[in-house]
DNA sequence: CAATTTTGTGACCGCATGGTCACATTTCGT
DNA sequence: ACGAAATGTGACCATGCGGTCACAAAATTG
């Protein structure tokens, strides 16, 4: 696959993927020893436990991490290409992602939803996690998303600031929604089930 | 590439890949033309101008967009596929295919920016639709996201629920709507079924 | 009927990929 | 210094890909 292939790598670090076999066990090793360090949630495993957290409002919370996973994806352009691969290709290296970062990122937002609990936070953060993620990995093909740039500071300003807008509406707004629908969601989270 | 190959699709459909590049001007011709009925973008092309939009609110507005793209997706495996490729290859292609896209949606977005001037419409909705079609893509490789199941219903009631939540906090819109709509909505949406 | 055009198929080519191999070079322990 | 690990490289193989070709079977036309 495009940039993420076994010779791809090899060439570009100047090395012989036999090396690559050798010291990481294949790509599947060098892929996880490689993404352990560039990715958000395994490497800010701090950002995510620490004291700090807990004293900032949930909203600030959950917009620091977004304004941090736009940076490390921004600038990352290795790391958008694997992001993207692990959106096509299912196998035990992704799956070994996926999982890690699951596990972090729900500690993360677990700690906010408790916090918060008014709200489907998950659901929400989950969408504006998804959109920049969305986002971030389209800006290798396409310029614009409905008209706004996606290659210049200026279109992610407005995205952030879009971001902003969104979680303005995070602590004091639910409390008007209706309590059907509330309970609705309360009783359907329960019945969560665990990855098979 | 994985699933939209010439020599897959060719398999799938159970002809020889000679009569597509006949047929279809190759993958290139095929590609576009069944995108063409398959897009929302381009296939809702009443949708996107008719009188109906005017008269809806444009919070009502944005939600029913999302929700067609919800469908959409969750019912046609290929065309996640498609879109999956879309992010992944650079060629004239999807250059092509995200022309028209951007096309349609931008006359859509445009109008609706229009009628609530006082916040950043395209950036905000941008973050929402991004986040819905990661979510969609990535339900192929996850199962969860953030604790959120992407392979059930229950998964997507919560998430579209968070995108009305989002478009409360649109300006002026949902206000108008009555409760008793909103209501109406959540329990006939409830009972629809996809399979993502 | 016969000739020509349309519709269809399997084989084939060039190329890039993931993965392995034999072999060269360097480093290191004794 | 010398033999044994460790480190490194290019060639090689099988596979799957997109794309093209020659050729067979229908269908159409006179």
């Amino acid at each position: 696959m495009g940039g993420v292939g076994i010779n791809a790598i090899a060439n570009r670090a100047g090395v012989s993927k036999e090396l690559i076999y050798r010291y990481f066990d294949g790509m599947s090793g060098l892929m996880l020893a490689w993404m352990q360090e560039q990715d958000f949630w395994t490497s800010h495993r701090d950002f995510l436990a620490s004291g700090e957290s807990s004293q900032q409002p949930p909203g600030a919370l959950v917009l620091s991490m977004l304004r941090a996973q736009i940076e490390a994806l921004g600038k990352n352009e290795t790391l958008r290409e694997v992001r993207r691969w692990e959106l096509v290709e299912v196998n035990d290296v992704t799956a070994q992602l996926a999982n890690r970062r699951e596990k972090a990122a729900r500690s993360f937002i677990d700690r906010i939803d408790g916090l918060t609990p008014d709200m489907d936070v998950p659901a929400v953060v989950s969408i504006m996690l998804a959109g920049v993620l969305y986002l971030m990995l389209r800006s290798k093909t396409e310029s614009h998303f409905l008209g706004v740039p996606l290659r210049t500071n200026e279109g992610w300003e407005r995205l952030y600031a879009a971001l902003e807008h969104i979680v303005q509406a995070f602590p004091q707004d639910l409390k008007q929604e209706s309590l059907a629908t509330l309970e609705a969601r309360r009783t359907a989270t329960s019945s969560k089930s665990k990855e098979p």
